[in-house]
DNA sequence: TGAGTGGGTTCAATCAATGAACTAACGAGC
DNA sequence: GCTCGTTAGTTCATTGATTGAACCCACTCA
């Protein structure tokens, strides 16, 4: 009677939520990308239980998305640090991130802003198309099955969906 | 002692995760965006719990994400369909999936692809710069205080950090 | 009248989060 | 040598969330 996991569904946005979908996690994340970067600090600002924190901060390790790094010796003390892949979920939080400031946004407009280094400016992002550039939309976007899908649990009804119009 | 809420930081991305950062919510979005929108299909897809079920539809469709609307009448049954809100969260979850395709991948490839409609090819969802039109990535994104900021919970320490950096 | 369908609710058992208290290694100051 | 302060955790009882099974109800169709 376990809480189900993620793993094992044939589904990419459940294999990410099952990295990442954990209460706190993303917060995390958000911190350790901001400079907040250890035990104590992530306790004070987020103000999540030391237990907790402990225990997400060793799952991200062993996931290989954060990386435990000395900043000193004499005492040994530890940071935690985003790894490449860590790196490569910033992206996606800061298109969850735009939203939450458009259709959930606190009293006085958005807490934080954003500058691009490339070109200097404050700005939004935004999810494009690889091959067009052009933003996306969900009316533009058609699902089709992929070589690794599968009717597992988390596709069983998406899949007998999809294959009617495989093509 | 109830579970943290984190409606009421000052952070979108904490604010987002209040929507819709609870167990199964974001993949209960992915298959009303994928055509899978009847309370059973959603049991038989996924696997979770009619009790949960109902539950989460209806945090969803208080909040704003999700509308029932009425598929047939005599007799009455509903379907659970995507607001523009819950349509908008599209992008980011595509780009959350992609991240899982490249980092959590299922053995197999990718178990979907997405074509999108307006240029008719499959796609990958690049998360860019409003302004430049730059892939974003998390080296060349510099953090600062935006107008609604404060040192909330969720923000104790960022509000400081970033304090030093407001110009 | 009886079975079937779709869409839920109720309930006990177990897992996860919370907050407080405790531990431990080390250095600094007296 | 001894105590205090830092940093980084661990342990534990309490309460909240998830699970899975069983049940309910309105309605239709044979």
């Amino acid at each position: 009677m376990q809480r189900t996991r993620f793993s094992a569904m044939r589904c990419s946005l459940a294999r990410s939520l099952d990295r990442i979908g954990d209460w706190w996690t993303p917060l995390i994340l958000r911190d350790l990308f901001l400079g907040v970067t250890r035990f104590d600090e992530l306790v004070e600002d987020l103000g999540l239980s030391r237990n907790l924190l402990a225990r997400r901060l060793r799952s991200l390790v062993a996931r290989g998305l954060v990386r435990k790094v000395p900043y000193q010796r004499r005492p040994l003390r530890h940071a935690y640090l985003l790894s490449a892949a860590g790196e490569a979920l910033l992206p996606p939080l800061l298109a969850l991130t735009a939203w939450g400031d458009r259709h959930a946004a606190p009293p006085g407009g958005p807490p934080l802003r954003f500058r691009h280094l490339g070109c200097g400016r404050d700005f939004v992002p935004v999810v494009v198309c690889s091959c067009c550039g052009e933003a996306l939309e969900a009316a533009a976007v058609e699902a089709r099955p992929g070589p690794g899908g599968a009717a597992a649990r988390g596709t069983r009804v998406v899949a007998r969906r999809l294959a009617t119009k495989a093509r």
